[in-house]
This record gives C-alpha cells, structure tokens and sequence, in this order.
DNA sequence: CTTATTGTGTTATGTTATAACGTAAATAGC
DNA sequence: GCTATTTACGTTATAACATAACACAATAAG
C-alpha cells in the first residue's frame, strides 16, 4: 500500500537525503565499530528513497526487481535490525514499516508525525511531550523506559493543498 | 508468549472488572444503537479475563478451547473492530494485541503504561501528555488527529518488587 | 595462519490480518 | 405478520509481517 505523496515536494532533490544519510550512517557505524556493509547501506539507502516508511517486504520487492542477486525477508529483517540497533532507523509500530532516522547520534525514542493524506512521516523531538510523558507515567507510580509516539494527521502541505 | 504477572495483585477480585466492563458495554451499545451479540460479548469478556492484552489468536484460542462451536480468525477480528468501534477495546501497535477500556464514553486516544515486566498495561489520560503532543505537532505545521503513546517501562508493582 | 566472531544464504515456519463470498438472523417498512 | 433490507456470522483462502535454525563465507583478533 505504497501511498504515494498526493502532493510531491516541489523542487526537494531527495537524493540528498539518502546521500546525508549514508554519510552518517557511515560515520555513526565506525564510531559504534559497527559494521556497515554494501547489504545494510543498500536498506539504508532503499529506505531512505522516501520520507514515507517502507514495510521490509516492500524494501525486499524493491531489492529484488535489480538485478542484484535475490535475498530473502531474513536478510532484510536482519539489515533492520542492525540499523534499529546502530538508531539509523526507526519502526513505525503503526504501520509495521520502518523510516530512516536523521539525528541518530542520542538515544531516543522518536516521536512521529503520520500524514494520513500523502503517507509521510517526520520526526520530531519535543522535549515538552517526552516530560509530560515521563510526568504522567510517574503520576501513576510507572517507571518509563521507552516509548511509542505516533500521531496521526494532516501534514502542512496537504492541509494547505485542501485549502486551495 | 502469555507473560503471566510476576505479581499477582492480592485481593484483587478480577471478575468484578469484567462484570464492570459488560454492564458499561451493554449500556454503550445500547445508546450507540450497536449489536452486542454473545459473540461480541463473549470476546470482551476475554479481553477482560486479564489486564494483559490479549491478541486475537489468544482469544482464538480460548474460544476454541471451550465446548463451544469453534471459530475462525475472521470472526474474532470481526469483534474486535465492533468492539473498537464502540471504544470498548483498544489496540495495543506495539504489541499487536488489545484491551479492554474502562471508560468508553468519550472519545479518546488512549495512552498507555505497558509493564515490561508483568506485561500489564494501565491506560491513563492526562491533559498534559494530549495538549504537549499537539502543540508539538503544532509547532511542525502539522495538524493532529489522532495518535498511538504506549510507555513501555515498570509498573510500581514490579519495581517495588525489585527494591525488595 | 589459525581461530573466533560476525555476517549472509537458505529453507522452513510462525504470527498477525484481511478478502471474498455465502448463509442466517435481526430489523424496518409495509 | 410478511417481505425486503440490512447486519452479523460462517467458511475458505490468502495476504502481510516476522522469526527459527542451520550451513557457509567473510572478516577480525590473536
């Protein structure tokens, strides 16, 4: 159900993205002596090629139609997972996909803005919510750990496309 | 991978939530002109058999289990939309399971504290968590509808339990 | 160079969720 | 009450998401 963006970004070059991303992640990688190998950056780079989270069968499909040899979901499951570790992506436990994360230098639990109308997600970092978060659950007598923050809506471009 | 409580609550007389539970149930759908069927009643009723969520093939199952005519997947989803649509149910994302609210009367997305221990999970709402969340939505352009806060950490059972 | 560790290939399977179509039961309109 | 319509449920099949287990290859560590 690739939602494509009602509304594609007007002169976005997203290759830049992906290149900021690799070059992080290629950073991030050597600092955690983590091995960033062609199969991982190739995930990476795939799911950077857009701002909407890509499911891993979506990120497989699009690894197999190259002419790359083929790989099976264990080998995408497996690239996720060392990207989850290394915090170059995150899982959108909403949509069971999975976004690229741009400042994966601190932990974090990231907090996620869903466009229900073009499908993209942005990430943000509030230190207000991640408080009233924290504060809410000690209320209760909880000790938090991590958490899931997904907030559905209407992102600026396609509210202002409904508003003509 | 039902993770029984590591603390069972003392004197905790659970039937009297499931009890709670129907009698709200009952007067929901009635003002909200819904059918609660035996079915649909039977699948609440084992969402509240525990203050774990319950995925849908565990209540599969435990419907199985008893003498009566065994069902299909299809057909505990079918209750559970039903149930969500009334709001008696939540859906958990991270964890792919559901549980019972107490308090369907308005409309609310829930927030919710998930015991990484005993794998219980208390629903709270605070203003502060809702109103931190759209202003930092907000603050993004980004106009909010609704969202998903689940808390994964340790409930005061379990960390008291810790402390000894 | 040898050994240990880490990454990948491969096959199989487990888990969660929905599609599509038919029948039964309840309700609404007469 | 009888009929038409809608809503619920049964049934079969399949889609979508995820992991287990084991073998082999590549890399790093000694």
């Amino acid at each position: 159900m690739s939602t494509k963006s009602a509304l594609p970004k007007p002169n976005h070059d997203h290759r830049q993205c992906v290149d900021e991303a690799i070059t992080i992640a290629t950073r991030i990688c050597r600092e955690n002596k983590s091995r960033f190998t062609a199969l991982r950056r190739r995930v990476l780079e795939l799911i950077w090629t857009s701002h909407e989270p890509a499911g891993a069968y979506e990120i497989l499909d699009m690894m197999n139609r190259e002419g790359d040899a083929k790989v099976a979901p264990m080998t995408v499951y497996r690239a996720l997972d060392f990207l989850m570790e290394n915090r170059l992506v995150h899982r959108i436990a909403s949509r069971n996909a999975y976004i690229g994360c741009n400042h994966p230098e601190a932990a974090h639990s990231g907090q996620f803005l869903i466009c229900k109308i073009c499908g993209r997600v942005a990430e943000i970092e509030e230190d207000a919510i991640s408080r009233s978060l924290a504060e809410g659950a000690a209320r209760a007598g909880f000790d938090s750990v991590s958490s899931v923050i997904e907030i559905e809506g209407r992102c600026r471009d396609c509210r202002e496309a409904l508003h003509g």
